[in-house]
Order: structure tokens, then sequence, then C-alpha cells
DNA sequence: ATGTGC
């Protein structure tokens, strides 16, 4: 077994903080000691896994609150039956790390979902060669900066359409447009769009959205409030145009429609300031709901309890639910924005869905529910989209249905330094030094490019192959990046 | 993640 550098230092500095840590063949297993652990938990610690590449820097914080989260338990039933991480797994600071997975029996944790709720990937093939898209660049670029940017789209909903949004998702949204089509939506082929929602996780509808959209988001006046539907979104958030540069699992990707030289559109984006209001209120009511009589867990990350709070847990999987199903309408637009544009630059351009599949989530799955925070659900035959870093390739993978690491793959290559980090450091550096060479990135905000260059995040490659080889998901097709937006 | 932040 080879063991990276200082790992026996790094195993006794974290004992010392209350994690018991051992490591074998690429795994981390992680267990809180008696210091972490709350008086009132008198069952055993729950043990968390993570799969890493071998050598890979692993970050105390990361490993302390995973191991946090898998030990969440409430006083009056609920409990974690599972926890693992990702490869790309890195602290997060809400209290919980981004790639955790954590499958829960009589409870959920609002906050292992936390604010950006349905952030997920949308993969697009078009039947263009890149030369032809290049010889078109300038004229494509200036069109598609003013959808993205200045809003010259129109998203303007009726409090119908909105509400039918927000309770079923992109089928019910499609059937209110059909009746009353508004904004830039209603030129859209719908018969196109509802045949691509078996192309989308769970049809593109979690059920349970509320019956009517919240009186928050859709004041009196009838008009949806701009939660920022059809725009991308700070952080690793982009829209890529990419090309498929190889293609490994011919058949598969026969199915899907992928062939090699094809573009691609690769979208990453979630449900935008509607996650951000339902997940900040949800970890408020979380918190208060908390039995009084009891002090707060360290961790701060309160579970609500089927058996204490029934209605409350039912409430809070509609509210998940109605940011879930803006943020599906979110990514559909952002494609739209490009299919509508692509056409209008290049004539009649087929730019046909591969997979939308959400990473940021509450799924009913294994004992209860599993919460992925930053992990692609990986279940058997399904696609698998993990971008990489701005410059570097992204996959299109499928999944094996690992249940060890809970149905889960990687929602990218992860977070080497902190946006904060590469906005004080990253301004110093040249681009080569930041890996922005070669990079095409249409960007209002300069700083946005140093805080997401490739030099901010860890390489991809040795990502992909240590979950194929754990037999997590097989690779599909590589692609390489042309141009990406990043707002 | 968020028109943010040490």
């Amino acid at each position: 077994m080879q063991q990276p550098k200082n790992l026996n230092r790094l195993l006794r500095a974290l004992s010392r903080q209350g994690l018991d840590v051992s490591y074998d063949n690429k795994v981390y297993s992680i267990c809180l000691n008696s210091s972490l652990k709350e008086n009132w938990q008198d069952a055993d610690a729950q043990t968390a896994e993570v799969l890493l590449p071998e050598g890979f820097p692993v970050e105390a914080k990361a490993l302390k609150q995973l191991a946090s989260l898998a030990n969440v338990r409430h006083p009056q039933g609920g409990c974690v039956c599972r926890a693992c991480a990702t490869p790309d797994f890195h602290p997060g600071d809400s209290g919980v790390a981004i790639g955790s997975i954590v499958e829960t029996a009589g409870m959920v944790i609002p906050a292992a979902v936390g604010s950006d709720i349905n952030c997920g990937m949308r993969l697009h093939v078009g039947d263009l060669s890149i030369e032809q898209f290049l010889s078109q660049r300038d004229r494509f670029v200036e069109l598609l900066k003013g959808d993205y940017f200045f809003g010259t789209r129109d998203v303007s909903m009726t409090a119908t359409t909105a509400g039918a949004m927000f309770q079923h998702g992109i089928p019910g949204w499609l059937d209110a447009l059909r009746d009353k089509p508004t904004g830039s939506a209603a030129n859209s082929d719908f018969e196109q769009l509802a045949s691509e929602c078996d192309r989308t996780f769970l049809g593109g509808s979690m059920n349970g959205g509320v019956k009517w959209a919240p009186e928050e988001l859709v004041p009196n006046d009838g008009l949806v409030r701009d939660g920022g539907l059809g725009t991308i979104g700070g952080g690793n958030h982009f829209v890529e145009i990419q090309v498929v540069e190889e293609v490994i699992d011919r058949a598969t990707a026969y199915t899907w429609g992928v062939r090699s030289g094809q573009i691609a559109f690769m979208i990453h984006s979630g449900s935008r300031n509607v996650g951000k209001y339902i997940g900040g209120m949800w970890r408020d009511r979380a918190c208060e709901a908390w039995p009084k009589t009891l002090k707060h867990p360290e961790s701060r990350l309160f579970p609500l309890s089927v058996a204490a709070n029934p209605e409350l847990v039912s409430s809070y999987l509609q509210a998940e639910a109605t940011a879930a199903n803006y943020g599906f309408i979110n990514r559909l637009l952002l494609a739209e924005f490009l299919r509508l544009r692509l056409r209008q630059v290049f004539g009649d351009v087929e730019a046909p869905l591969v997979y939308d599949v959400p990473h940021n989530i509450t799924l009913a799955e294994g004992a209860g529910w599993v919460t992925r925070k930053g992990a692609c659900p990986a279940h058997l035959g399904q696609p698998v989209i993990v971008p990489g870093s701005m410059g570097a390739p992204s996959y299109l993978l499928v999944g094996k249905g690992n249940d060890r690491f809970l149905r889960s793959a990687s929602h990218g290559a992860g977070r080497a330094r902190s946006r904060f980090d590469m906005s004080r450091e990253g301004v110093d550096k040249t681009d080569s030094a930041l890996g922005l060479t070669g990079v095409d990135c249409i960007t209002l905000r300069e700083e946005r490019r140093i805080e997401e260059a490739p030099a901010a995040y860890k390489p991809i490659q040795p990502v992909i192959d240590v979950q194929v080889e754990a037999q997590i998901v097989g690779v599909v097709a590589k692609m390489k990046p042309v141009l990406t937006f990043k707002a």
C-alpha cells in the first residue's frame, strides 16, 4: 500500500482534532472520536469514506466537515445510514464539504444541500463543425453576451406559467406556455422541449413542488420576480462551447447521439436566487425546530426529524422541489438562448439535448433520502456529466451504480484554492502561471477569470481515473473547451 | 452557491 508522503503526520494531527482516520488503497475512512461527539449521541460514531487519487492533497477542514455530517442525528428519531465523499471534495463555507453524499433515514438535513439547490449540468451536441462555428464566432458571442449578461432576453412570465414552473418543473411549465406563450421561450419548439424531458433527470420535474408560487417570488402584480432566471450565476458556473475530442465508449456514445468531432454545449448553473432564498430560509427554520432543551450541535447541522416534525420535513422537501424545478428551467432557458442564436447565425442547426442532471439535490433513495452536495448521481447506466476547470477537458461518463460510494460521482475536478486566495494572490501572476493561456473566456469581470483560473483547480484526469478504477463510472467521451462564458 | 469577502 502506497501512502502520501506526510500521511502519518496528517493522521496524527487529525486525531488530536477529534478525528480518527485510516487510509487503505485510495480510500480514507473518517470517524469522530469521543472529543467531538455531542453528549446525547450514545450510538457508535458513523464512519465516512472518501475516495482520493494517490498523493492528492487532503484538507483537514473538509475531512472534519464530512465526519460531522456523517454523525448528524436527531434525538427524537432520524440518523445517517451512510456518508461518503467524491475525489473532488473540498471545504464548504456553510459547514458541509462540497462533494459530500449522505444517506439519511427518518430525517433530512437542509444544510446538507444548502443554498445552491439543483445546481447541475446540461449537455447538448450540435451538427456544426468547429470551423463553421469559429467563422462566425464574434457575431455569435456578441448575441449571447447580450442574452446572458445584459438581459436582452425576455424571461417574463405570468403568475400561471410561473406557478406551473415552481410546481411541476419543465413538463408543467411547457403545458402552461402552450396555452399562453410568453417571453423568449414562446419562440421555442415545444414538442422538441417536451421530447427532451426523458433525457432530463427525473423528467425535469421534482414531485412535491408547492401548489402555488411562493408569495415572495410571485408578487400580486402577477409577474414573477426575476430570481436570476436565464442567467449563468457566479463561482464555477459557466456556459461553454466545446468539441467532442475523443469517444471512448462508442456503443454508449452512439445511443446518446454523441460522435467524435461534434460541437458540444455544456451548461453549469442552478436555481440562482430562488435556491439561495429557500436554502437560507430553511437553514434558519431547521435551527428553530431543534429541541429547545438541548444545546445546538457544534457542527450547526440541524436535521428535521420525521418523527418529531413530519409537517416540517414535507414542507422542506416541497420547498427544495420548488427551487429544483426552477433550476431545471434555468438551465433549459440558458440552452434555449444558445439554440435560438445558433439558428439565427448558422441557419437550421440541430442541437439536441444529451442529458441534464443536478448534482446538488435531495432524492428519495436508499433507506430514506440521499442528499448530494456537489456530487453527480451515477446510477447504473445513467449519463454523468463532469466538467473540468476553465481550459481543462470535461467528461461524459456512464454510471455503474456503485453502492459503496452511494451511486455518486464527482461534479468536477475540485477546488485547490479558494476564490479569496486566488483574488489575493492571482492578480500578480501571469496568465501562463494561472493556466489561462489559450483560454477564450467571455466575461464582464476580470476578477472572475482569476478566481476561476485553471490554477485554482485540481487536475481533472486523476479524479476521473480513480473513479473509473473504483467502478463508479465508465468514460464515454471527452470534450475539450473552445470558448467559455462566465458571469 | 449569493451582485460575496480577510
